[in-house]
DNA sequence: CTTGTAATCAACTAGTTGGTTGATCAACTA
DNA sequence: TAGTTGATCAACCAACTAGTTGATTACAAG
């Protein structure tokens, strides 16, 4: 089953857009050894604490982080079930892709060396 | 060593954002199982062929496909091994943030049973 | 109640993107 | 030569984005 429900279309969406920012990707990177507060997030930025608040609603949105509540601290949480949601969309791709181009290899391979493929292992690689 | 070169935070930039689009990542479903040139691209979507030509430069400059040359045509081939770089990144995070989880999934349990831990597993992650 | 801190909301500016249409280029065909 | 197909380039528009500043909510402490 290469494909998986079209509601995680438009989660996917957020969930690239909110990695293609070397910020947010700062943050995941600092997320990824501990919770951390807004405030702790925006000191090694230059930039204001609202928008940092901005990129982790992006991140939330994306389903990439969740929060809590402590007191007035709102520490944010790394998914590490979201990310591998990513890594499994991309791997399911991936491999075969990386299995066209084995196949490929294999037949390219074996008739240099004048020998025939036993059964024709798919190579509609050609767009004739 | 959990960092890479600066050079690929513009690539991943561009990386991420090229998947962030449904339109994008169906041209790299497709891709998956064969090359395919701009027009054979453009059929299943109702949007022109000079917006999914667009599309491909977008994948290209984020080096997740590459092009060939055949007379007019020239067909899309999709990078596995960008893929697999987009994952390397990822699962960086991802097991650090799991190993975090599961290193204090295991204090916790440890302590529910009453029996010591044998050497305290690092169990930073409160955040006081 | 007042002060202080953490975080968000609201409005605005400046810049970027996805898509369109129309023209152009490159290679094949007659 | 002209005509066709595949693909790109150029200009433009509507929509969206990141960042700013200023006001506001929520909570804790004096």
């Amino acid at each position: 089953m290469p494909h998986q429900d079209p509601l995680d279309a438009a989660l996917l969406d957020r969930a690239f857009m909110a990695l293609a920012d070397p910020v947010r990707r700062n943050i995941v990177a600092r997320l990824s050894h501990g919770d951390a507060t807004v405030n702790e997030l925006a000191e090694p930025f230059a930039i204001t604490k609202q928008a940092v608040s901005k990129h982790i609603q992006v991140l939330e949105q994306a389903g990439l982080v969740t929060r809590s509540r402590d007191a007035q601290r709102r520490p944010v949480h790394l998914d590490a079930a979201a990310l591998e949601r990513l890594t499994a969309w991309i791997d399911q791709y991936r491999l075969q892709a990386e299995g066209r181009y084995r196949r490929l290899d294999a037949l390219l391979e074996s008739q240099a060396s004048e020998r025939i493929p036993k059964s024709a292992p798919t190579p509609r690689s050609g767009e004739q």
